[in-house]
DNA sequence: ACGGGCGCTTGATCCAGAGCAAGTGCGAAA
DNA sequence: TTTCGCACTTGCTCTGGATCAAGCGCCCGT
């Protein structure tokens, strides 16, 4: 399997300066000195654009850089042999793409973009080149990627012992709250995805997670327009969560 | 939240050498050349055991070394505000536990001996010295946090759209598998854990297991003598799992 | 050898969510 | 503006696995 091809991938060989970026706070650069941050600013050395719908890898791709979003929102997910797929997580801005990867130099997964966006090419080799000469960036380099580990062990919770409306709840709460870190409001918010791609990755059918959602409005915890969402009830969500509404 | 009491704890100070180790093409030196592996020994100072029952590790505990198993079995599970627990990975000899904590310096899971175990301890800073002056080191190192991310990707597929049977057949052939890179049969295995937390692992109730495993029998893919299991079909295992057989 | 307890099996019933089907509404293209 | 198609909603039925309950068998300690 390939990427698309070649003339359907912009790159911006243009700078990209870690050291100006306004999600240096969210992203790799977190906790680097301005000295250090220039350094990263020499490997980074290319933008991408992916326009919605488009995959930024597919499974099969040969491995060479990470991908961290700066703009838009993409979706990560897995098939099996037969047509069967999962939906392995959603990313926005700040967030970093590529890591499945690393163990086998290919890529084990398709990341497509869900809104019109933009990443920053991280080439692999060349951030463990840096990151064995500052120690800052590896440390937080292994602390992104023990993250990742733990908020899938999260998801398999969720799967494994959730019912319905309480995956649904733990999934717009751990929206809300990573939007919140970006700065937007914690109670309304635009979904990027389909009935079905949340679905997906919540273990449940599209039917399900519309008929959540009318549970939820129809109870006043959410006002549900498509995919316009406010959360009215944030307590509530929390609530089903812990499992203390039952 | 604390570690049990350290009288619970043995360590055994004596040389523990990686060089010398029979699982060093498993474990965490693969690819290490003997003149690094030295420098490897020099930190991995320490082994420890732990009973059947105990545990290696609690959530909240604080953060310190990653561990290499020895010998024995562990499984890991996290557990929600409620009681709801989930088994997120059983581990096996040359398989490395705790990379959970490197994100937040907590452990975020337990870690429980299903067996009497051994493990050598790796004080995680120094490995995190030495993998800057040892870039085979640091790229291994890589490769093992980036399998495990693809590794929990395959259970969220698995908990998110397999079935039942279909769930049984992929964790007995991942089992088998694994028991067969460490030179065991690939036919025969007893298992370590109850149908519990093979259910809790499989996001299954253990009624469900044990009906399972009663149909695999009925069906000659198995012989299941409560622990010692027989796999006697292991393509009708792997068809149920590609989803073949329906 | 015996008794107790835990882990496992198996049967019967129940229900959350799947599957199917029919409609609705919104946005993009003509 | 109209039309088309896709995403979504909602009702009905069905079913895989959960739940409840009873009994079995193996291991361990006395």
């Amino acid at each position: 399997m390939q990427s698309p091809p070649s003339s359907a991938i912009r790159l911006e060989p243009f700078k990209v300066a870690c050291s100006s970026c306004n999600l240096r706070e969210l992203c790799l650069p977190v906790g680097m000195s301005n000295q250090q941050l220039e350094r990263l600013d020499d490997i980074v050395a290319a933008r991408r654009s992916v326009p919605r719908g488009e995959s930024l890898f597919h499974v099969g791709d040969a491995f060479t850089s990470l991908y961290a979003v700066r703009t838009g929102f993409f979706k990560t997910c897995v098939s099996s042999e037969d047509g069967r797929d999962q939906v392995t997580g959603f990313q926005m801005a700040g967030e970093l793409l590529g890591l499945d990867g690393i163990g086998t130099d290919r890529h084990t997964c398709d990341a497509v973009a869900l809104e019109d966006s933009q990443v920053c090419v991280i080439p692999f080799h060349q951030l463990e080149d840096l990151s064995r000469e500052l120690s800052d960036l590896q440390r937080h380099f292994h602390k992104i990627m023990s993250r990742e580990i733990v908020r899938d062990h999260g998801v398999m919770l969720l799967l494994g012992s959730m019912r319905a409306e309480e995956r649904l709840a733990a999934f717009l709460l751990n929206l809300t709250e990573r939007l919140r870190t970006r700065g937007f409001s914690a109670n309304s918010l635009i979904l990027r995805m389909t009935r079905e791609e949340i679905g997906s990755y919540l273990g449940l059918k599209l039917e399900t997670v519309s008929r959540a959602f009318s549970r939820f409005q129809d109870e006043g915890i959410l006002s549900v327009k498509q995919r316009q969402i406010e959360v009215l009830d944030a307590e509530a969500l929390q609530r089903l969560v812990n499992g203390t509404a039952c």
